[in-house]
DNA sequence: CCTTTTTGTTATACTGTGTAACAATTGTTT
DNA sequence: AAACAATTGTTACACAGTATAACAAAAAGG
């Protein structure tokens, strides 16, 4: 049976130049808008070959995806362990942690931000949180309200991302915890009572 | 007192010259993506020539704009009407009409999602709807939560937006008045309450 | 009909992407 | 350590798109 992250040890250059191009990458972001970063600009930032970018990566949007999926599976690690609670008390504990995470990591998100000149990284951002929620309201899902779980999900994604960005542009202002109890208020109770009021609708 | 637009009557090549360049773009944005799209591609299909199009604007957002503003003046004008009522079942029809609204553009509407490589854009559409919440939130507003109702107002926007979105996305399955009723449960009531809620703990 | 404004034509400078060939360097293996 | 393999650097080039300039042609308005 062959591993999935294989026994073949990647060349230690090529790590070496991936990194390096990502750091690059990252450092001209928190200085400048994404869209007017150039390829060329990049690799003399990194002291690496213009040529040497295309050797790894396709396109800029590559790069930038490798650096997002990098700094986001830690806020979805968050968001998992969030949407699995059912207990009010502890929704509003991780509420309160994923704010804290951010804040910890802000010039992280602030590339999130700003790298949205590429809407195709947005999109894939909600979609990844949106299944996650899918998975837990699962339960609660019938037959006829498969359409309102779908719309949930994607609302409960889209709200937090937003919610974030709103943050980040106030400069995270209301602390985390104030920022926790404003989550679970303004988007998971909120959503609860409005599938179960659009479910009794229909019943 | 000078008037805002009216008596300065715009030269008829100019007015031509513009309305061929709007159109051009449409119809490219209906067959391929936006950031695929280059000026010159649109001066061919206008008829124009190419340095033309830098005479009647500095760049291709500006035009982006200017097609987005003209199209979505009507549905900014029934969001408003929908702000101001406060009636359980005006509203319900308000949202509905929304959706009908959308229904009957759906062509622009799409372009709308397509253009959306530019986040600027989206932003500039999420504060024009977020204002217009904001205004008909006040009333409630008391100087300790007027932070949450600048976040409120900010959710009712991006979450409509967003509701629009994934409606588009699914073909506008669910009936207008279907989503109209989704409208006012996950997002309206929703936030209402949650601002009420919110409110009361801080009190 | 004459003047002003707009548009078209042609040429040019500039920036950024992407590829190719070959030399130099670094890593791996025996 | 030597031989081999893989990666990186250097240089050159083709190409597409943006942006501007100068001048001729066409259209609008008094």
């Amino acid at each position: 049976m062959p591993n999935k992250t294989p026994p073949v040890k990647t060349d230690p250059r090529v790590r070496r130049t991936r990194r390096l191009l990502r750091d690059a990458l990252v450092s001209l972001i928190l200085e400048k808008d994404f869209a007017a970063i150039s390829i060329k600009e990049i690799t003399e930032r990194a002291d690496v070959a213009y040529i040497t970018f295309f050797r790894h990566y396709e396109s800029l949007d590559r790069l930038l995806m490798e650096v997002l999926d990098e700094g986001l599976s830690g806020l979805l690690i968050h968001i998992e362990t969030l949407a699995n609670q059912f207990e009010t008390s502890a929704l509003e504990t991780e509420g309160r942690l994923i704010f804290e995470y951010i804040e910890q990591k802000s010039d992280l998100f602030r590339i999130l931000l700003k790298s949205q000149s590429v809407i195709r990284v947005r999109k894939k951002v909600v979609q990844n949180i949106a299944v996650i929620f899918k998975k837990s309201c699962m339960p609660l899902a019938r037959l006829d309200n498969l359409v309102t779980v779908n719309i949930a999900s994607n609302h409960i994604a889209t709200s937090l991302l937003s919610l974030i960005e709103w943050w980040l542009e106030n400069n995270m202002n209301p602390s985390p915890s104030e920022m926790g109890r404003v989550y679970k208020s303004l988007i998971i109770d909120s959503t609860v009572g409005a599938v179960s009021s659009l479910s009794a609708v229909s019943r």
